[in-house]
DNA sequence: GAATGTTGATATAAATTTCTATCAACTATC
DNA sequence: GATAGTTGATAGAAATTTATATCAACATTC
């Protein structure tokens, strides 16, 4: 008989030398990932990283844009802050307003704390505009969705 | 009295020599920039480059882009793809269907040539998608608009 | 409490991208 | 027709970005 899980992918199981490791790539590189905006680890209470298999996948699509088609992370980033999470989230026109992001934000949404919005509170790792439209490809066709 | 004339901004004026003086680089640099598709200059019948005050200044906008955000081209070039063109000439569904800018481009819509769609024979560099959007801070704002 | 792994930070190495110089053939202008 | 400037293309230089190695201090695990 098969006593096997299946672990949820976000469940978040890997070290950052276990995640490096998976990716073929050192743990400084993986924290200057963080530090530019482009990923969010989970963090234990002693502030050690811990990626999930999500992480690991959104990693190499990140990569893949770098190495593939040559973009830059500072490219990234942009491409990353023209994802519409207004629009994902449906925040209000007051939210709006107060948002760093809207409001000609140029990084990633996720990587402004939003006072004053519904966002202000929230965890962005959780956050379906940070799940679901990191692949950049994603991002066009959301747009599209958008304005049909 | 005064017999000056202002000259239109889009009026192709300067040789390809004087623009690369105008903007401090060299004459290969700015044959590149067109071939990867980020510009379209005005061509005379004998296939010579033609740029306009206009295209001076798109052209720095690029550099600016590169230089101070540190986007690299194939960055902008994809951040240009996700211009909603379709919305901004509002094309019908019948041409998104064959628009190769539309189905998943990653490359600025004026670099495909949409047969069988009202592009088809249009003068891109006409156009209000290039000569609106292309500055980079000005897509997102354009999404936003599209939203609301 | 000892061994292993993590933290942030700095400095250096590696890899890429951006830019320019140069070439022979063609075009424009005087 | 002679001079100056253009064309596309290639090859190489310059600049920048990406990735890693290393460090002392702290955390985890056994």
């Amino acid at each position: 008989m098969d006593n096997s899980v299946v672990l949820p992918d976000d469940k978040p199981i890997f070290s950052i030398s276990a995640a490096a490791k998976l990716l073929g790539i050192s743990v400084p590189t993986l924290r200057m990932y963080e530090n530019e905006g482009l990923i969010i680890p989970h963090k234990t209470e002693s502030n050690q990283r811990v990626y999930s298999k999500k992480d690991i996948d959104r990693i190499q699509c990140i990569r893949k844009a770098m190495k593939d088609k040559g973009i830059s992370i500072n490219g990234i980033k942009v491409i990353y802050s023209l994802i519409p999470c207004w629009e994902v989230i449906n925040c209000s026109i007051e939210d709006r307003k107060n948002c760093g992001a809207y409001n000609g934000g140029e990084n990633p949404c996720w990587t402004y704390n939003h006072p004053n919005t519904i966002c202000e509170n929230r965890d962005c790792r959780e956050c379906e505009v940070y799940l679901n439209y990191t692949q950049c490809g994603k991002i066009k066709s959301l747009v599209q969705k958008i304005t049909e």
